[in-house]
DNA sequence: CTGAAAGCGCTTACAG
DNA sequence: CTGAAAGCGCTTACAG
């Protein structure tokens, strides 16, 4: 005799009061419940999650999936830690576990999404990576399963989702770059079936027209994540006829190797060529000059997709929900990797000092 | 009508016998079963995670255990997400699938364990990020539940771990420092609770010894993982009245900080100081001089924690299962940054340019 | 080789 | 407020 059925044994009473006691449904008397709850405590009673999900149809769990596919990773260990942790904050709230569903690098995601969601190991779905026209998206609509997006795909709009506020950065940072008289700015965008990077470049484009400065596709750069990545950048953007004068990255890292190479060149970032980041990383906080970037709390973004997530999976549903869009905005953190521009015989020896 | 039930209509056949075809039990007519795989493909069928597990007592899933705890997590990197590669790797050659159980920061490690395990959600578990004397582990195993940890205790032989081979690096490490003329090496050993600082350095006290040198406990060095931990690490290496001429990193993301002081300093690495790294991290891959460091398999990592667990999972009792304790290998990359113990006047301009 | 039936441990209308 | 009972969708001895 286990379970719900030994503590019915012990207490002498249903097992259909116990549950409920043990769920904190309405209508059971104080006194049964507060000796319901002690027993529990006291016999270490846990709830058999099978059993519970057989019979409810919930399974309590938010499922996160995340690509293992090294050459679509664009982010390491260390930005979904944070967004996982902020996610479960928000989750523990409603009695909510996270498990984090890694699709293994051969296998298919949609597959791998179809499995997860055919075999209903979970109430509702957090998407990463999302590509332009992610087939997940649709499929999970059709199932009627309660899902967001960390990201957003270009064509559909009817979902809700949660991004990093690339428009705000755009605009910041483009207009930074203006004030200190550099027209001519290029852009890095990743390689890959992800979606950001167009999200990037259309904001880029759009801040670009508002100062009425012309968008060049000649200026956006396909780059990886790694520092050699923006090694090979710097020479096919500086030995253009006609050079930019400042670079917004889509990866952070890149920007070592964007230094190295400027220095081989006989250029310093920061005086000769401004470079703003676009996600403060760990790998690069103590990079000289320092590197002018953007902020942005992980666990804030978390916190954001479970409360997009919550009112499907708790409330009616999925198509009775507001959608909820969420850009969770970014800090510019300025530092002195970029300057006003200026041709290499013109150096302002203030800038160097981080002015 | 859904599920199996459907398909035993569609079908005019008993549920159990579309059981135990869908299952591939034996004593299955081969035509029959030819007949129920084409149906359950047909139509679409997925089995109910929870009403199988209910019945059968197995969820189908292994546990992977990560600690959102910033202060504990000692992988920057995509360590995990090669790990888990690999364990899905090998995990679904049997049908296995794993789930990835991040515990929350502001939740007790030991807790939010035995609720997982409590609410029987997982056929067995991996743990990470284990400590020097690890809760864990007892309970596991009282438990009964089949497990395997990355990483080891101090205190506890008794289960099955996979694990980095620090007694391995520690000896190719220094018997290449050594003869390189060097006498006085420090080393850096993590904050925190997790152990495997300790593992590495025992090591490479008794590496040390095996030379016949002393092991000098005042060049251990505390550390965290990142550059800027690395850049207040030189200052008391090398103001010390005896100070080492070389240092063995436990994060080699620590080496741009030491690079950086050092040059501060007027001291070179793979010059006037030696420096040898534990895992090439993508991070430092292009730092100049190359870091010499240790590289390892993560996805091989991954198999070898599924290969250990699984014979706890499909096998007897797990205490009827032999112990497997796996130290994967890790092989030397050799680069730039350890050079013959000298003096600063002698410098050797071969050396500058990574012979 | 197949079927009928019990049972896994819960939840939840339905009576009372 | 509590109990008796059906049922969630499978698996698995047990008969035949």
């Amino acid at each position: 005799m286990r379970g719900i059925s030994r503590l019915a044994r012990e207490l002498k009473l249903s097992s259909g009061t116990i549950s409920r006691a043990l769920n904190n449904k309405s209508g059971v008397n104080p006194e049964t419940r507060r000796k319901v709850l002690a027993a529990a405590e006291r016999l270490g009673y846990e709830p058999n999650q099978a059993a519970r999900t057989l019979a409810s149809g919930r399974t309590g769990s938010i499922g996160f999936m995340i690509d293992l596919d090294r050459d679509s990773v664009s982010n390491g260990d260390s930005f979904f830690m944070g967004v996982f942790d902020g996610v479960q904050t928000e989750l523990a709230l409603h009695d909510l576990d996270l498990l984090v569903l890694p699709c293994p690098s051969r296998q298919d995601k949609f597959a791998y999404l179809d499995k997860m969601i055919s075999r209903q190991q979970v109430d509702g779905m957090i998407l990463s990576e999302i590509e332009s026209d992610d087939a997940r998206i649709d499929y999970l609509k059709e199932a009627g399963v309660p899902f967001v997006t960390l990201g957003r795909t270009t064509s559909n709009q009817h979902y809700s989702w949660v991004d990093l506020d690339f428009e705000g950065v755009a605009q910041v940072a483009v207009d930074r770059l203006v004030s200190l008289g550099h027209r001519r700015i290029a852009i890095t965008v990743p390689f890959g079936k992800v979606n950001f990077g167009r999200v990037f470049k259309t904001a880029f484009a759009e801040r670009l027209a508002f100062h009425g400065l012309e968008f060049d596709s000649q200026l956006v750069f396909q780059t990886g994540i790694g520092e050699e990545d923006g090694y090979h950048l710097v020479d096919p953007m500086i030995d253009r006829p006609d050079p930019p004068t400042a670079v917004l990255l889509i990866f952070d890292a890149t920007a070592i190797g964007i230094y190295r190479r400027l220095s081989e060149r006989d250029l310093a970032p920061g005086t000769d060529f401004s470079v703003i980041g676009l996600r403060d990383e760990a790998s690069v906080r103590y990079l000289r000059p320092g590197l002018t970037s953007f902020d942005v709390s992980l666990h804030d973004v978390g916190r954001e997709l479970a409360r997009a997530l919550l009112p499907q999976v708790s409330g009616g549903a999925p198509a009775m929900v507001d959608l909820i869009q969420v850009k969770v905005p970014m800090e510019l953190k300025a530092r002195q990797s970029d300057c006003p521009v200026a041709s290499r015989a013109i150096r302002d020896p203030l800038l160097l000092n981080g002015g």
